[in-house]
DNA sequence: ATTTACCTTGTCCTTTAGTACAATAGTTTT
DNA sequence: AAAACTATTGTACTAAAGGACAAGGTAAAT
């Protein structure tokens, strides 16, 4: 696999080097190349100075067409979460610091050359913090809350959480109109919510 | 670092035995361990099978009680999200399928020995997307929604969506109840809202 | 100067929501 | 078998919510 660093310095830093002694360095991605083999692989690292979202956009976008199945790596002189997500949802494989020793610039190619995403421990962590928080724990949140009702509680719950009236309630469940209040009642209690509106709010809970 | 598979299994999976010959399985964790090291650092496996969530997060707990700074990392049978983000957000540094194989395993645990933290390449990309589409998105739409309403009218609208009663609104804008229920009808209007839990739900949505 | 958009508040009325107090009947647990 | 939990529905009452109709005052735009 050959590595490929893009950076506006002429020379690599010396972790690159000391990482990877044969790879290039060049100023921009070369969008004809000569020889792109059939089956050569190549891994971008793309050193990321501030203020330069125009040029990741751009560059990635046509390293990802020029060259199939090639993986990128951004390396940031200020890694931030921000562009760090932007840069995944990119279709970035990996994203760390600049300055990031040797050890871990071959870490990263270890986990990259085996199918892995590569973040660096800080970011991970509140992106899982992030997470946890919103979607994937959410489900787990909301069946926290869920299964401490019965079952019909749970139905009247989850459709009284989707905005709809008691009287709609009632009907797709059919039941009465004066069920569905005795299920909501208990259901607000068991929960502590104070209306249907607080309800909402806790089983679309998004922190 | 000492390598400690917990299983309920009596010989470790062949791809365990492959990456780390020399590491120890029990099944359960030695809660008064006999010779603990002062230097000794542990890296201790959890093999979780379905429904032992319970075991889990008390092994986690026990091992995190007795052993400082042990690195624990979950082997799931059939890995699923949420107990990723729920191992996780227990302290666990990686989670992975049990029957990874050697090289995966011992690429956990490169990454992990130097402070990183190890998820498989599905489970990032899904929580780099959650998260991308809720801290960024989310907002942009809100805004979206807000922007067509006046300054009085989001101050209302924003309250009402907490879960605000409209006496409460009034008494914290300083204004009658009467005026609160004239800005959240013409809200209504302009957003196609039904009523305040339509309105809370468009505010809070996630997605 | 006139129109237009906001902010404010009033009264009156209808519809919902939610609770209190009860009751019947099936299921599960102890 | 008795106790506890669940599902169902009734009547009645209180309190919000929301709309209809109306109107006075301010500020900006035409």
């Amino acid at each position: 696999m050959q590595d490929i660093f893009i950076s506006p310095l002429t020379s690599g830093l010396t972790s690159w080097v000391e990482a990877f002694p044969k790879a290039k360095i060049s100023a921009m991605v070369n969008a004809k190349p000569t020889k792109v083999q059939k089956n050569a692989s190549y891994m971008f690292w793309l050193h990321m100075n501030e203020d330069r979202q125009q040029w990741l956009t751009s560059t990635i976008d046509l390293i990802q067409k020029k060259y199939e199945n090639a993986k990128i790596v951004v390396l940031a002189n200020a890694p931030n979460q921000a562009e760090a997500f932007y840069a995944m949802s990119m279709g970035v494989v990996a994203y760390s610091h600049a300055y990031s020793p040797a050890f871990v610039l071959t870490e990263i190619k270890t986990v990259i050359s085996h199918g892995g995403v590569w973040l660096g421990p800080d970011l991970l962590k509140r992106i899982i913090e992030v997470s946890t928080s919103l979607a994937g724990n959410q489900a787990e949140q909301v069946n926290q809350h869920l299964k401490t009702l019965t079952k019909r509680e749970k139905e009247v719950a989850v459709e009284a959480a989707k905005g709809l009236s008691n009287k709609e309630i009632a009907r797709i469940l059919n039941i009465t109109e004066r069920t569905v209040k005795a299920h909501l009642s208990s259901t607000f209690e068991r929960l502590g919510a104070k209306d249907r509106l607080h309800l909402a709010l806790m089983l679309n809970k998004k922190a």
